[in-house]
RNA sequence: CGGGGUAUAGCACAGUCCGGUUAGUGUACCUGCUUUGGGAGCAGGGGGUCGCAGGUUCGAAUCCUGCUACCCCGACCA
């Protein structure tokens, strides 16, 4: 079989971008940096957006939207804020074109300068708690637990499709609290529905903790972080909620009037989880031959492909695929039936293969007289010819077993890759050699942290709540540590 | 922003060094026939401002100058 994909063994990059391409998830666009985002790659954003959303408004929150443009007065108010992001800004500064008065094509009209330029938002803080002001004025209406979904522009240097576009979609919750520790509950309350999302939907471990100062979100107190592991051993930050402090309501001046009467800063949080999951979802299961889809997000979930050879078998055979389509749909299952003629069999196995389509059905003539269809599994590559009788359970059973089984895999390969190390030299032998999670003890100072960056390309990726709590010696500087923490090169 | 590279059909490339028929190959596309249980075969066909702008020349994809875009490696980042 012909492969169209660069084997991961050879470049993992390389094999990432063919098979985003080749499976028709997103193409580079006109536009530096930016991508198009296809109608298959789509669709599986949309399947991520639609639980997540659910799991919001189960949480108590409501969507609404605010605008793309941020005043820059806005944005310079917040300290750490600009500091964060001023160096990847677009910014908008005039309002109309003319006509070249000089040759074709059109110019900038120079007499139409904005007077107070505008941000193109990379994140919506500012013009949110702008608005939260005059919404805010009682502990009676708080909280305020709003999420929008919009996109946002972050002038990056270097982008890859979905790991890091100059523009992306999301979804960024912002939230208003009376106390303190509502809102830190609220932080926490959203990171156990970004990791609930990405162990029970993506069937993609991750990792909870808490992010070092150097790593926090830009005007955070504090940053909770889901780490996930791909497969070539770095670690990917999958979704981040943050615990704001007082720092937005008092720039902005958002205060209210407690019980007893006495005015108090209002509290807050955001969180935020992007089109970074595509490319998360890509390299926690896919393989050489294409896309690895769990079943709960994959746009088409059975695929059923007709064999035959003359027009009569065709009819017979689509007959049958369309009686098998008509079962599954009615089990609440996504089926396409394939009965385009341009493409034979086994081009389309190859092609759904790499589209990552969980099951396959192919049936033909030889079928359609034993009452049998061939069942073949994307996960394990793996084929059983199965009787037409019963079908829909046993596909239903083992859309489970294959999430449940590409979990478990991408589980075993985390435990696989997650070591603890002692000294810096182990660590880095065991950085290079091998990469992943790596768990260390670390003094808890930012210039330890910053070395560690600077010689080995690792960073701290979380200060893991589950993880282990004894204390220890920095394996750098010998000095006391509280904690183990983990390490990694990360996308 | 620094270092390196590339730009020729939808896509992947050859041709450029050493200027010279009608710019070629694979793939994709269209038509027809044969095919269809793991990326089919044959025949015919359509598709090109050779990145852009100048220059040299009888003649430029090819030589010269300038520009632009994209890719890779660094610094920056979800």
């Amino acid at each position: 079989m012909a492969k169209v994909l660069t084997p991961r063994s050879e470049s993992y990059a390389q094999w990432y971008n063919d098979l985003v391409i080749k499976a028709g998830l997103a193409e580079n666009s006109a536009v530096r940096g930016c991508m198009v985002i296809k109608p298959y790659g789509y669709a599986i954003w949309e399947k991520m957006q639609r639980v997540l959303d659910d799991k919001f408004k189960e949480t108590g929150h409501q969507n609404a939207y605010f605008p793309l443009f941020i005043p820059k007065s806005f944005f310079s108010k917040e300290a750490d804020h600009v500091e964060g992001f001023a160096k990847e800004c677009a910014v908008v500064t005039h309002y109309r074109l003319k006509n070249n008065p000089d040759g074709p094509g059109v110019v900038v009209d120079p007499e139409a300068k904005l007077e107070e330029e505008y941000i193109v938002r990379p994140t919506s803080e500012t013009i949110i708690w702008n608005t939260y002001k005059d919404w805010i004025q009682s502990y009676r209406d708080l909280p305020i637990k709003i999420n929008q979904w919009a996109n946002v522009v972050r002038w990056e240097m270097r982008t890859r499709l979905f790991l890091r576009t100059a523009e992306f979609l999301w979804q960024e919750g912002h939230t208003a609290h009376a106390t303190k520790e509502e809102a830190i509950e609220e932080s926490e309350t959203m990171l156990k529905v970004y990791a609930d999302f990405a162990e029970s939907y993506m069937a993609m471990p991750v990792l909870q903790g808490y992010k070092t100062a150097s790593e926090r979100f830009a005007g955070a107190v504090e940053t909770l972080t889901i780490e996930a592991l791909m497969q070539d051993g770095k670690a990917l930050q999958s979704g981040t909620s943050h615990f704001l402090g007082q720092n937005f309501a008092k720039v902005f001046d958002v205060k209210y009037q407690s019980k007893e009467g006495k005015e108090e800063y209002v509290w807050a949080t955001s969180w935020g989880v992007s089109t970074r999951l595509m490319g998360a979802l890509i390299m926690a299961h896919s393989d050489d031959n294409g896309l690895v889809l769990p079943p709960k997000l994959a746009p088409i979930q059975v695929v059923i492909v007709p064999i035959y050879r003359k027009d009569e078998e065709l009819k017979q055979v689509v007959e049958k695929a369309d009686e098998i389509a008509a079962e599954l749909k009615k089990l609440g299952i996504s089926v396409k039936v394939d009965d385009d003629d341009n493409h034979k069999p086994g081009w389309k196995f190859a092609q759904y293969e790499l589209q990552g389509v969980p099951l396959r059905i192919a049936i033909g003539p030889r079928d359609i007289q034993n009452g049998t269809v061939e069942l073949a599994r994307r996960d394990t590559l793996t084929k059983e010819v199965i009787p037409v009788d019963g079908i829909g359970a046993h596909i239903t059973e083992l859309m489970d077993e294959i999430q449940n089984s590409i979990y478990q895999r991408a589980i075993n390969f985390r435990k696989e890759n997650t070591r603890t190390v002692d000294t810096y030299d182990e660590f880095k032998k065991v950085l290079d050699d091998k990469g992943g999670f790596i768990m260390a003890h670390w003094d808890g100072t930012e210039e330890t942290e910053e070395k560690i960056k600077q010689e080995t390309k690792a960073t701290i990726r979380c200060l893991p709540l589950n993880g282990p709590k004894e204390p220890g010696k920095c394996m750098v500087t010998g000095k006391p540590s509280e904690r183990m923490v983990v390490f990694a090169r990360a996308y």
